[in-house]
Formats: structure tokens, sequence, C-alpha cells
DNA sequence: AATGAATGAGAGTTCATTCAT
DNA sequence: GATGAATGAACTCTCATTCAT
């Protein structure tokens, strides 16, 4: 599969590995991809130019890997995020903000992963990044539509747009809030009225 | 100010600014700032390596002034766009729906300039744009804070949230909602329906 | 002696050993010497590097070994190429006609090794090669000085150039024409016309 | 048109133009194309890797400069080579051994040169150079099938095998004959014979 | 007012080889 | 006997910028 780093990089300690990873985060996350440098990473990170070809095919690989790995760290932090099941839209409604409210926080915690992720997300539509980069997205694209699907099903959710376009608007509408909250970051006590806040934002949108 | 150009640039028959124009245009419509070249954008103007640092400041000014040049080409294309003076929401809003229409239209008879202003918006969370790159966004916002005031004078605009989230909101839902509009290109004929259909989406985090 | 692979090597099983001489040949002959990667062939021969290494010396061991291995193959296919001990000349020149037939028919049946010793035989000027490369050109030097030293002695081979002349001149010409097969290969039906007019060539320059 | 250099080249003053020629066709012929190394070639001409790009277009572009450089150098030493215009097949085989007296001993004088152009003759049948090392053969075509068919015409070349295996042939022999001057250099008095008797090989091997 | 030659720093990538295990 | 982790040196090539003319 694409953008998995090789076999030979999870053979490593924990310890150079997190190196790795902590500096290729930092980096990815403070310049974007593009700008990024992979020689500032490996000096960083304290290992070869040689030793970073041998962990991962190059630099696109190692960027898919970083979001990979970050992605999974703020999914699964505190256990899985189920596809709701719920029969009524109240109920629906309440488990996803239980689930922003996690991710807000797994995010608020950790400033950098948030800044690569949302770097992430902003170049999604680019396609000057190849297919290792983009793989992740795949990752995430069949949790998101069940997600939706189940929230038309119950009601939940309007049937009168497109999927993508649903999608797309609130993930549009989750980025802007996301920006706003690094920038105002609520005390922690307030975070759940901020989280209600957007969630009544979202449900604005996507409500029938 | 910064990003403005020298004034030398402004001295030049219109012929060659728009060459430098149209070509900066291009490259970084395509590839994005980090990813663009000077030499293949001067190479394409057809203009000297001199010349270019003698009529721009470097690659940050350049962008900084295209992306300016084509805000207001957009922006000015048929006139200008007045601050709603509506006193009831309903006029307000079918004003706004009437902007949005015609800036619509506008970039998507410009695919490029809206690629550019696309990737422009992405980045604007990002910190590694100068301040020039970031200045064409500090002169759309007194527009953007009046025509947000007026809005919420008139009872149009919801008043319980930071002016700035608001305006991140919509932002990041027209985003979306042009990205969607690029992939999804509706005819012509039924392009007020869908404008009127993203008023909507906009109408209902907006309100109050 | 250099270049000879170190014994170890022939105690692998025979399967591994063709799978590395298999690997090493399609690289060389794909890309010559300089291009080739060590990379490359181990991972496609399915070896460790360190085997690599524990086998041949180098890469250039490797090259010459694989020289070696493809020339004994095709002088050996099919029974030995005993010199010529004709008296007449023209039974000299059935003799090697035969050869070369059969030689033919080998490489044209083994485009790889073809080209692999089209490109060794081009390099042979070329001092950037090591001993060990160079190692196999002296094995065939016996035999092709015995043959020529036989055809002047029974009036076949003219006597008043210098025997590396000579050499050389057959080999250029030799290689030119296999070159020129290779582009325009005759059915096997007219291929012994070919020889025969290929031998008439090397008559014309080499008799008396 | 590929292969020429940049026109900027062409505007440094003589002085440096030779020190980077002289620069590449020492590593060139030291080591052919696929060894020779370009940040070698830059330092021991002293000038900087920018420059070097600034005047051609990469490593195959300097390669092909400078074969066709040598390539002219040699031609045009002393006056043009045209192709022969005799009516009998004695002057016609007179002429062209004046020819290659001429190129003998321009070859003889200048070791670099004759192992930059052998090198490149090995490898003309290797398709890992790309488009612009490949130029400078077809410039020879045209005067060499010229010359060729003038020849069959007065009856001084046979009709009974394909222009280009003549072509090959010659050159195969050509280029052995080449090699064996090299290491077996003849007085400068009795260049002469030497080079009449390789006409005599090309004839035997041409005549009809 | 305009040019383009010149550059150094740095980019990402591949390499053959070593050696501790 | 065999492995593969580790590396440093080298590679070709691109970049934005400067500045003498």
């Amino acid at each position: 599969m694409v953008g998995m780093a090789r076999p030979r990089f999870h053979r490593l300690d924990e310890t150079q590995q997190q190196a790795i990873l902590d500096a290729a985060l930092t980096e990815f996350a403070a310049r974007g991809f593009a700008d990024a440098s992979l020689n500032r990473i490996i000096e960083s990170a304290g290992i070869s130019k040689g030793s970073m070809y041998y962990y991962f095919d190059g630099k696109e690989d190692l960027y898919a890997h970083v979001i990979r790995d970050r992605l999974e760290a703020v999914i699964e932090r505190d256990g899985p995020f189920p596809v709701p099941e719920e029969r009524d839209p109240e109920g629906f409604w309440t488990v996803l903000a239980g689930y922003y409210l996690r991710l807000m926080r797994a995010l608020m915690g950790d400033p950098q992963t948030a800044a690569l992720l949302r770097g992430w997300l902003a170049g999604a539509g680019t396609p000057s990044l190849g297919a290792a980069a983009r793989e992740a997205e795949q990752r995430m694209l069949p949790w998101l539509m069940q997600t939706l699907s189940t929230g038309q099903r119950i009601g939940a959710v309007r049937t009168d747009l497109a999927p993508e376009l649903i999608l797309g608007a609130v993930m549009g509408l989750g980025q802007a809030i996301d920006v706003w909250l690094i920038s105002n970051p609520p005390a922690d006590a307030v975070l759940e009225d901020a989280v209600s806040t957007v969630m009544d934002l979202i449900r604005r949108v996507v409500a029938p």
C-alpha cells in the first residue's frame, strides 16, 4: 500500500521512530509540504540522509506517513469513533457533538498536529500532491459517507443536496471554526459551549 | 505600502504589464506560491530577470500583486459591490445573492483566477507567507466588516457570535461550495438556482 | 585470481545462483556497467545486500563474473570450439564459419546476453573498468591467437599485419555486423546466407 | 536545435569558453558520459554550478556540445571534406585515403579528442543517451551516404549489401584500427603507410 | 530604464560499501 | 553464513536574488 513507510521503519526503537516523526511533524506543520525541507528534518531528527531514504520512499512518502500517524493518533487516542447508529436525530447529533468535542480537545492539546492536518485539508483540492499523500483522504471517506447516509436515513440530514456538497460544506465550516478556535482558544471550561455552537452551525447547514 | 508593486510597473505599456501578470497568474494558479518558479514566469512573460526585480520586490511581492490584480478584476468587472444599505433582511440577502451570482459567474469564466484565489484563501492560515501576500486580505476586510455590521443592524445577521467567526464560517462555506461548483459546474441556466442554494446555506449559518 | 567470484558463490544452490546472475544480466545488459545499480540487482534477485558482498567483491567483480558466465554459456552451449586444425584454407574457413553460425544463433536467441557482451566489447578500450572486468578478455585471447597462428601457418591468414591489428579488425567487423544483425534479424532460414556473407567480409580483410 | 548549448555560452570570452570545454573534454574523454561528473567539470573549469546550468541545459547538452565542438574542430582544422566527385575508382579511393590521413593526423595529435569520439562512437548503439547526444550522428550521415552512393555509382563500392551494413562495417573497422593506432602509434614518417594499409583493408571489404 | 550574467545555497534522490549482529 | 541497518559522499538540477553594465 502506498504511503505506508517501509516496514524497516517500524523495526526501529520507538525512540528513534518518534524522533523522526517529531522532526517531520514540526517541519511539515510549520511550513507545509512544499516548503518543508528534508535536510532540516533529518538534521533535527539526527539521522543521515541515507537512513531517511532507507526508511521512507521520499518526501511524499514521509509526509503521507506523518499524516496517517497523526490521524490515527488523534482518532484512536481515546477509543474509536463508531458510525452513529442512533434512531432519532437528537441522539445522532449528540453522538457527533461528542466526537467533535473529543477531536477538538485532542487538536487543541496538540497544535502542531492541528496545523499539519489543517494544511493537509487545505491542500486537499490541489493536484500537486501525488497519490501517496492523498491516500489518507480515502481512509476517512467511508466513515464520513456512512455517517452521512445514516443521518439521512433517520431524518437528521437533508437529502436535497449532493452528498459531496454536504460533506464539503461541513468540512469547510469545520476548518473555519478550527482556525478560529486556534486563534481564540476557549478556556477548557467553555470548550463544550464552543463545540455546541459549532454543532449548531453544522446542523443549520445540514439539517433538512 | 507593501505588496503594491513598484510604481515603475504601472509605467509599462499595458501589453507588457498584461504579459507579466498573465504569466504569473498561470504559474501561481497551476502550482501555488511555494512551487511556482520566477524563472518560468519571466521566461513565459518574455522579460528579463533584471526587469522583474526592477518592477517587483521579489517573488512574494509579485504574488501579492497578482492576487490584488485578480481580486480587483473580479470585483470590478461589472461595477462595484457597494455595501448593501437595505433596510429589511430580505432585501439585504437579495443584494448579497446578486453579488454572489456575479462573483460566481466571473470565477467560472476564469478558472485560473479561481484557482489562484482558492490557493490564496487556503493558505490564509499558513504563516509562511510574509506580510506582502497577506496585505490583500486586509483590503477586503473593511467591506466585509461593514456589510456584516449592516446585516446585524437590520437584523439579518446574528449577533451572538464573534464577527471573525461569522466571517470565517461564511468564507469556509463559500470555499467548499466554490470547490464543489468547479467540479460540478452547473449549466449557466441553473447557476441561479445553485447560487440561491448557496445563499440559503449561508443564511442558515448566519441568520439569527 | 581477480573476477572469479568467491568460491562461496558456487556453494549456493543453483537456483539462487541463477537468480543472482539473471538479475545482474538484466541490469547490466539494459544499462551498461556504469549505469547499473547494485541495489536494483539485489532487489530483483531477492537476496540481501550482505549476501551480495559475501559472494562478490563488489560491483565490478559481479560484472566480471556475469561476463564470464555468459561467455562460457554461449561458448559451451553445444560443445567446445576447438582450435581448427585443418590443413587447407578452405577447410579452415569452413570450420570458422560453422563456429560463427553457432555463435550467432546463440546470441540471437538470447538478446540480453548479446546486449551485455556488446556493451562489454564496446567498453573494451575504456580504462574506467578495473582489472576485474578486463580479465575475461584475457581468457579468449589464447584461443584467438592460436586460431590466428594456425590460419597463418596454413596460408589462410595474411602475415603482413600485426596479429593484434588483425584481431582487432575482425572483432570490429564482427561487432558492426552483430549490431546490424540485431536491427535486421534475418529469418532463421537465411541466417546461413548472412553468416557466409559475414565470413566473406572477414576473409576479405584477413586473407593474404 | 538540440545540443547546441545556449546562445549565452557563445557570448563568453573565448578563454572561458575554452576553459569549460577543456574541462568537459578531459572528463568525458577520461570517464565516458555515464561516469563523468559535472561537479568535477565545473570545479576544474572554475565556474559555479549555477553558471554551468546557465550555459548548458544539463549534462547531456554539455556532452553533445563537446562532441560537436571536437567534431567540427577535427573536420575543419584544415578545410572541408567535400564528397568525392571522381569518375574512376582509383581516384575515389585516393581522395578518401587523403581524408583518412588528415583525420588520423588530427586525432593522433589530440588523444583526448580521439578518446572522446571513440567513446561516443562506441556508445552509438546504446539507447541510454538522449536525443541530444545522438544529434551529432545525424550530421555526419548525409555526407557518408552521399560518399557511399557516389562510390557505388562509379563502381568503387559494391552494391550487393545494404548501405547501413557497409557503413557499419567500415566504421567498425575504422574504430578497431583507430584503437590499434593509438596503442601502436606509427612514427609520423610511416603514418602514410599505415593509412594506406587501412584503406586497403576498407577497400577489401567494400569493393565489389 | 533595462539587461542578463553570475552565483551559492540548497533541493530531493541514489549510490556502493561497511559492519555489528 | 547471512543479514540488513546505516551511512556519507556524490549525484544532477533548480532556485531566488544580486549587481555591474
